[in-house]
DNA sequence: GTGAAAGCGCTAACAT
DNA sequence: ATGTTAGCGCTTTCAC
């Protein structure tokens, strides 16, 4: 085991109270005092223990990342960004995957395992705000993602109502007319999808251009084999769209992989279009034009938010927190 | 604040201890007891103190997963392997990313913040089996990827020796003779590379290709960028490979978009392999052939090896544990 | 400026 | 079969 309070006061010659006041930083110990208790913790390797410290103080030092699934390049390159500002925050990030499975969000929510974590930054798919909110004295909760719950539950966010209509627009401005939406998920909690439609849907109006309900196609998942079934349906319905925006870069770039498959030319023939901007997408053939969120913003906004909460005081009313986006246009749209 | 046992216990009529024994389930309670013992806790909603439980017993149920960055697609799908295996046996995954750096690797390593957890599965870049060994009384930790370590330290890995032979035979069956290999990395303590490329060079040998050093590529780093990087390369050189071999799917993907750009015809004027089997690879235009680690055994192997390092006695000496992988012949060597 | 000691919630050794 | 209690390592109140 490693050495305790208790040894190197001890084999320091003071009580450990003192040691503990070295250890934490506390002023009140004097000069000479604090350098010899200093000398004997580095020379016995003293680590305060965590345990310890939690059941005594009520902090973990853990915050739980509760998400569908890491695997997702979405949620992996968010997961990142949290991961490192959990560490500036003296945080560490634990990661619990739902698979979107309502019984598992509320086990985790209710804090089967999570009961030992500071906070909970959590991508719900199946429970609704209400099922949210039902949480006796848990650990503080932010969520990701729309979710109908202003003033009600704290929740990060970009503008997705305005991001799909600039993308849309992009796509119109670029001379499309039959613009495909891929990525509908009326089974889902999650506001996001429903969104993005609407956003779409203005961009349509505004320009005039009538609204297909055949163009609007939902999917299962947002994974890339959601985005190919979808593209192959649309080819075999012979629906002659010649734009595909996808709510996500997943569902997008396996649509692209089908349209290629299929020998269309992306995008002279077809123009694709994706969203959250990940890593894959910008080394895809043609590269995808995408909606880029700010997600090292939205890793900061989700962990203030937790800081807030945990902070002496109520803290302010639940919000939501919009962060920045921006359109990536890449050549998938605009070869 | 949450019940606790002493509360339980009053509300109850019972003490502590019989409560503590129907809560872990200690066989000699009476069953008229436990019964009523049992609805006193549902009714107060009774959860264990995580901290309580770690201080006394000295198991936090944490284990950490200490690797360069999550975002990475290939750590990304492990991580979730990983999440599902720690989860079936009572394990909670917490993620801590090192950049590759070694400040930072020996930092996690002593367990600066990682001092709770019951054990660490690792992925070491720039740490040598040496520097990993030199931890006194730490968490059980064990390796992904090759380490020179034999004997040594417990680690996981896949045969890459044969995996990146075979796959080499296989550029080499469909008639490619002057095949690139994109991904050594002489600056990493981690032998992966160095393994793949020895696989390589077996291969070429048998066929009785002559060897190129001119043809054999280094990278800083695994991304799609160096990948793209070292393709650019080539072709600037004014290299005439006809099959391009890289030590990851990401370097892969990499190297087929500037291939692309450059109007080369995948597979018919180059083929590109990876390795890694990643979800981008499959969607790629054309889908990528690479070699396929089965990551499930892999994650299965990394807590079977924890587990038996915390269970009651030594356990078997640190091992070398290969986990099977198969070869994905898709379109980008074989269209 | 420093020491003594209570107590966080749990498990397990020791009693009965 | 169940009750009592020490003690895990720490922080903090209360004394001096």
């Amino acid at each position: 085991m490693t050495a305790n309070l208790r040894q190197v006061a001890e084999r320091a010659g003071v009580s450990v109270r003192t040691v503990s006041n070295v250890v934490s930083g506390f002023p009140l110990v004097a000069p000479q005092t604090r350098e010899r208790v200093q000398r004997v913790l580095d020379e016995m390797g003293y680590r305060p223990n965590a345990a310890a410290r939690h059941l005594r103080g009520g902090r973990s030092g853990l915050v739980a990342l509760v998400i569908p699934e890491i695997a997702s390049p979405y949620f992996g390159e968010l997961a990142g960004h949290l991961a490192d500002e959990a560490e500036k925050r003296g945080w560490t990030l634990l990661v619990q995957q739902t698979g979107g499975d309502a019984r598992r969000e509320r086990e985790l929510l209710d804090g089967v395992r999570g009961q030992a974590v500071d906070g909970l930054v959590m991508s719900p798919w199946a429970l609704c705000p209400t099922d949210l909110r039902r949480r006796p004295d848990a650990a503080p909760l932010v969520l990701l993602g729309e979710q109908d719950a202003d003033g009600l539950l704290d929740h990060v966010v970009i503008d997705n109502v305005a991001a799909a209509r600039e993308l849309t627009r992009h796509l119109i401005e670029t001379g499309r007319t039959r613009i495909a939406a891929i990525g509908l998920q009326p089974h889902l909690t999650n506001g996001t999808a429903a969104r993005r439609l609407t956003g779409y849907r203005q961009a349509l109006a505004e320009a005039g251009l009538p609204h297909d309900p055949a163009l609007e196609i939902p999917v299962a998942q947002l994974h890339r084999a959601d985005g190919a079934a979808a593209m192959r349906g649309l080819l075999a319905a012979g629906i002659d769209a010649d734009a595909v925006f996808c709510f996500s870069d997943q569902l997008a770039l396996g649509a692209l992989h089908v349209a290629t498959g299929h020998g269309l030319r992306v995008p002279a023939d077809l123009a694709v279009a994706g969203f959250d901007d990940v890593e894959d997408g910008r080394y895809a053939n043609p590269s995808l034009t995408t909606v880029s969120p700010d997600k090292p913003a939205i890793a900061r906004a989700a962990l203030d938010c937790l800081a807030e909460r945990l902070a002496p005081g109520t803290g302010p009313a639940p919000a939501r927190h919009i962060v920045a986006h921006h359109l990536e246009i890449r050549g998938s749209t605009a070869g």
